[in-house]
DNA sequence: AGTCACCTTTACCGATCTGTACACCTTTCG
DNA sequence: CGAAAGGTGTACAGATCGGTAAAGGTGACT
C-alpha cells in the first residue's frame, strides 16, 4: 500500500517537475495535483530535495530501460544497434510531450557540485555512456570508449537543440552525424581522429 | 553615467545568475552583491525577467564576439577555422570558472515557449549555427548547413558533458569528433550521411 | 546659495516558498 | 463495540519571493 502509493506519488511528481521545472513548482502544487496531502508527502520524503532525487532515480531507470529495450527491438546485430540508438533518440525527440532532458534541467537548477541532485544527473550521463561503450565494444569498434563518448556528445547536443529549435531537424542530423562517426570508427585507421598537435 | 552604471549592473548580474541560477537568485541578492539598490534596479528594468533578458543579450554578444575573434586568431585559412572553433571551445570548457551554457540553463528554467527568455536562448543557438554555416560555406563544404548543424550538436553535447563530467575529456572528444565530421564533409560523397531509408 | 534631478536607504506589501503542529477520520484488531 | 494507531486535511509558522512608496542624501548647474 504505502509502497505503491509512494511510487504513484513519485511518478506524478516526475511529470509535474518535468513540465514545470524544479524550483518553479512548489510542494503545494505537487500535493494538489497528485491528490496526496503535503503532510503525507513529508512522511515519505524529509525534504523537497529528497523527492526530487527520487523522481530522478525513477527517471533514470525508466529512460535507460526504455532505451535498451527499444534498441533491442530496432536492431538485433551489434553493429546495427549503435545506429538504432539514434533511431530511438529520434522517436523520443519528436514526441509531442518532449521537453528536453530532465537531468540537464536538474543540473541547471542545482549547480552546486556538492548537491546530490547534481551528482545524480552526472551519474545518469555516465551510465548512458557506459551503455554506449558496451554497444560499441560488442560491435567491435576500434576504440569503444572514444566512440561512445563521441556518440554521446552528438546525442546530448541533439537533445538540447531539439528542445530549442526544430526537433525533427536535430534528430535527423544526429542520426546522420552518428552514422559518420560510427563508420569512421570501424575503418582501418584511415582518419586518425585523435591526433594531437 | 546611467548607461555605464546600467552596463555594470548587467555585467554583475550576469555573473551572479550564471553561478547561482535564475530562479534561485533573488533580486535582494542582486542588489546586495552589485551594490545597486533594488529601487535603482527597478528604475532600469521593469521586471526581473527584463533584467534576465538583458544579461542574456550581453552574454550572447560577449560569447559570439569572443568565439569569432578567437577563431580568427587561431586559424587564418577558412578550411582550418572549422577545427579552430573546437580549439576555442576547448579553451572555454577547461576554464576554471566554466559552469555550462547560460542559455541552456535559461531554457531549462523558463521552459514556456512563449517566454522571451526561452526565445532568446533559441535565438542564440540559431546565431551560432549561422556562424558555423558561414565558416563551412567559406571552407567549401559540400553541404554547409548540414555540416554546421552536425558540428553544433557535437559542441552543444560537449558543453553539457563537460559541465557534468570530465571537462578535458569532453573537450578533447569534441575536437576529435569534429575532425571526423569535417573530413567527411569534404570527401567526394564517399559516405552519404544523409541517406534516408 | 538655491534648485532640481537623480540615487539611495528603509520599510513595507501581498504572495508564495518549505516545512510543521494538530485535530480529525478511518482502519484494524481485540 | 471500543480503543489504539496511523494516514489525512487544515491551518499555520517563518522566511523569502518580486515589486513599490516615501523620505533622505548628493551632486551639478544656474
Amino acid at each position: 500500500m504505502s509502497a505503491s502509493k509512494r511510487d504513484e506519488l513519485v511518478q506524478s511528481a516526475l511529470k509535474i517537475f518535468y513540465e514545470g521545472g524544479f524550483n518553479a513548482i512548489g510542494m503545494d502544487r505537487i500535493a494538489a495535483e497528485t491528490g496526496v496531502s503535503k503532510t503525507s508527502i513529508y512522511k515519505h520524503f524529509r525534504t523537497k530535495d529528497d523527492l526530487i532525487l527520487a523522481t530522478l532515480r525513477l527517471r533514470d531507470e525508466q529512460f535507460r530501460n526504455w532505451l535498451v529495450r527499444r534498441v533491442e527491438v530496432l536492431a538485433s546485430e551489434p553493429s546495427l544497434r549503435l545506429v538504432a540508438v539514434f533511431d530511438a533518440l529520434h522517436e523520443w525527440l519528436t514526441e509531442p510531450g518532449f521537453r528536453g532532458c530532465m537531468f540537464v534541467k536538474a543540473s541547471a537548477e542545482f549547480q552546486d557540485r556538492a548537491s546530490p541532485i547534481h551528482a545524480a544527473a552526472a551519474e545518469h550521463k555516465r551510465l548512458l555512456q557506459l551503455y554506449l561503450e558496451k554497444l560499441a565494444e560488442k560491435a567491435g569498434a576500434r576504440n569503444p570508449a572514444e566512440l561512445a563518448l563521441h556518440l554521446q556528445l552528438v546525442s546530448e547536443g541533439a537533445i538540447n537543440i531539439a528542445h530549442l529549435n526544430d526537433a525533427h531537424r536535430a534528430a535527423d542530423a544526429a542520426r546522420a552525424a552518428a552514422r559518420v562517426l560510427i563508420n569512421s570508427a570501424f575503418l582501418p585507421a584511415a582518419t586518425p581522429a585523435n591526433s594531437n598537435d
